[in-house]
DNA sequence: TGCAAGAACCTGTCAGACAGGATGCCGCGA
DNA sequence: TCGCGGCATCCTGTCTGACAGGTTCTTGCA
């Protein structure tokens, strides 16, 4: 089976039409595309058809919907992934362990890369979100806003915009099951362990040791996948 | 900003019910949704904007449209991943110097499950990648076929979803840049050294070798990249 | 020359209609 | 009783026309 052969229909014809557009153009992020009524006509096809090729770009994040204004070429975005993999979740295709898996690896290499190319305000905020989170203890809530800043930080410090596009789109996925992870550490030994390694995460990235920062960041990993492991996520 | 707040109208509207409707209901890939008709007239609101919010939920492939039939749900697939990283490249948002650093990452990590993880039938049909790579050195665009099989076997050898996906969604990207990476190899000895690590990663996979088989499989990925610059890729 | 009001443009949504594919039921025949 | 074919029904794909409300541009006035 040839994977290009794209389904019939007047949309998906509509839909190749526009991305070639953007193409051959080279229109950039921010740039206008033509009109509704001006695509209908070009095409030879009715408005309504437009409209769901646009929604279907939309939906992707290939382009932006603005009301009363024109599309525009968007900016890309973990969006449309983060609803794949929660959809995936709830559906039983995969599951959280999967993902810790995939997180482990990736965020490994991100943060050797942070640890290599991150400015000093970046160490500076990594090294401010991993003290927040200690200074957070008592309010969960607020250690996983921070958690996932922390994490979010040392993707954009890598300084590649796939990496830091694949971490966006786990976090959401995060968002529904750290709690489950912070209680299954009842010890408040091990809540301090999980808070001391992102301390010493940052300051490894900080001081530019790739080495360190990668083995800090596969022990947290490790240590959290039991701890999902113990709550009976799998 | 929160980052959970969903852009107005009704359109959002609706693709927020379906969603709730295929969690609250536990759907499962190719169960049925309600028809347009009834979605339209169950949320108030007209059919063009079912139509639209199905649409978009199809571009995500978290639903299927058939004509005719009525909507499914769907299994999770690379497609729009893949949309997304093209247009990104199209853009000039991210490079394939980038992508590369990505796959090599993920990959090595898939090499070494792949190796614990594969059936003996799986490991038979990548050495036949393998070889079939060697066999059709005069064929460019077969050897790249095999390469891609290639690659993808790996991914489904490491039973997890999550990475089959990631290492998909690079496939078209990888289709548009493989022929530069092979005329880079200008020597018959460039050549026969890219044919013969995918062999010897083969084989560490078949031997069950999981440090081997990533071994290979990071030598490979750095040469390739090797041979993108030299092509004045970046 | 600068600005503000209005015209022109554009998107969001609705109603109604028709063609053609898919499904399922029901009755007929074996 | 069971199998099968045909027809009614359901459902999607597409079109036309219309109107409200937001945005952009232009023109004319100060």
């Amino acid at each position: 089976m040839i994977p290009g052969t794209p389904k019939p229909g007047r949309v998906n014809d509509v839909i190749g039409a526009v991305t070639r557009h953007i193409r051959h153009k080279d229109l950039m992020p921010g740039d206008r595309l033509p009109s509704e009524a001006a695509l209908s006509k070009e095409l030879s096809v009715s408005r309504p058809v437009v409209r769901e090729a646009l929604r279907s770009l939309a939906a992707m994040r290939i382009i932006e919907l603005n009301t009363g204004r024109r599309a525009t070429v968007a900016q890309i975005d973990h969006g449309p992934l983060s609803l794949l993999l929660e959809h995936g979740l709830n559906t039983e295709q995969i599951n959280v362990q999967q993902i810790y898996d995939v997180r482990r690896t990736i965020e490994g290499r991100i943060v050797a890369l942070a640890a290599l190319r991150r400015t000093d305000e970046e160490a500076e905020a990594i090294l401010g979100h991993a003290r927040a989170m200690r200074g957070a203890e008592a309010d969960p809530p607020r250690i996983m806003e921070h958690d996932l800043a922390f994490h979010a930080a040392i993707a954009r410090a890598s300084r590649n915009p796939v990496f830091a596009l694949i971490v966006g789109a786990f976090e959401g996925i995060t968002r529904q099951t750290w709690a489950i992870g912070w209680r299954s550490r009842v010890s408040e030994d091990a809540r301090q362990t999980m808070l001391d390694t992102h301390l010493a995460m940052a300051e490894a990235i900080e001081a530019g040791d790739p080495v360190e920062a990668a083995r800090l960041m596969a022990l947290h990993f490790d240590e959290s996948t039991r701890a999902l492991l113990d709550a009976g996520l799998a």
